[in-house]
DNA sequence: TTATACTCGTTGCTCCACGAAACATAGTTT
DNA sequence: AAACTATGTTTCGTGGAGCAACGAGTATAA
């Protein structure tokens, strides 16, 4: 699946182009059609190939609009959400309410992400890691039962 | 099914474009025909394929007209549902007194929320969504059991 | 180590499709 | 019959998709 982080700069039509390393699998994987939405935590972009879209979209589905939380977390995944189809060139549109979203300008980081990528502007994405880290290194977590198990 | 949001201008009668990307679905699915209502919980309208709203409009009926709760739902969204019918350019028009509800002025958001639209006035879009994010990203929410188990 | 070839990322340009607004026609009401 | 409303048509402008070329960085070989 997708790893590794790519500083990629946008051009002028808020177009992003796919490094060259993804493009066979994302041909092979999805025929090049993605979705683009928001996270709802952090100010970055989700992008997903259509199969692993549908499971979220699934998900969204199941959800009761009478729920004012649920409700407000399909409002902005799904109205977020874009088709962003790869052009011949391996390049995708990303759409102006998502480019503001993540206050994406000029360069920005492609993040792999296992099922997905995530889309960070640099700055931002800079600012972000480094703050993992010193959160990591002071020791300023708190053991889940998940990571109780959890080996490197 | 239907995601994305798109920024539209009303033309002087009141009619909306629906953006050529979902019209050919929209033909197939329901030659066109969809039907519009309000939101009982916020100010906006809803716009159903038709074979979509007969689904709601049973759910409707099946409601007790005794319960005081349920038969403003129903005098709600029943007494504002209107039929629209796309023309031959894929446009409709929207009823005034649905215009009004919504304050439907010259710009719109057309939103995808899976099995229907939702339709903002642009800047109440704008505000809502704002909240949305602050709300999601301060991490104010009560987590339902739906939720607990939601993974992006 | 240096030179050459190739791949990939970026940018500029052109063409076409779509959306917006104005205009035109038909139908209806008083 | 006149005016108003609803529906259909046309035109123009903007923005997105495709195409091509340039440049930088890397690998390969002499």
């Amino acid at each position: 699946m997708f790893r590794g982080a790519t500083s990629i700069s946008l051009d002028d039509k808020g177009r992003l182009a796919i490094p060259a390393r993804y493009r066979n699998l994302l041909s092979l994987d999805c025929e090049g059609k993605m979705v683009c939405t928001v996270d709802n935590k952090q100010p970055c972009l989700l992008l997903y190939p259509l199969p692993e879209w549908q499971v979220i979209e699934q998900k969204l589905a199941s959800l009761s609009s009478m729920n004012p939380v649920e409700r407000r977390l399909q409002r902005l995944l799904l109205g977020y959400a874009e088709d962003c189809d790869m052009d011949k060139n391996g390049r995708l549109l990303i759409a102006p309410p998502l480019r503001q979203f993540a206050n994406l300008t000029k360069k920005l980081m492609l993040v792999g992400q296992l099922n997905k990528f995530e889309i960070w502007d640099e700055e931002v994405w800079q600012q972000q890691v480094a703050e993992d880290i010193a959160a990591e290194q002071a020791g300023d977590f708190t053991l889940t039962d998940r990571l109780q198990d959890f080996s490197l």
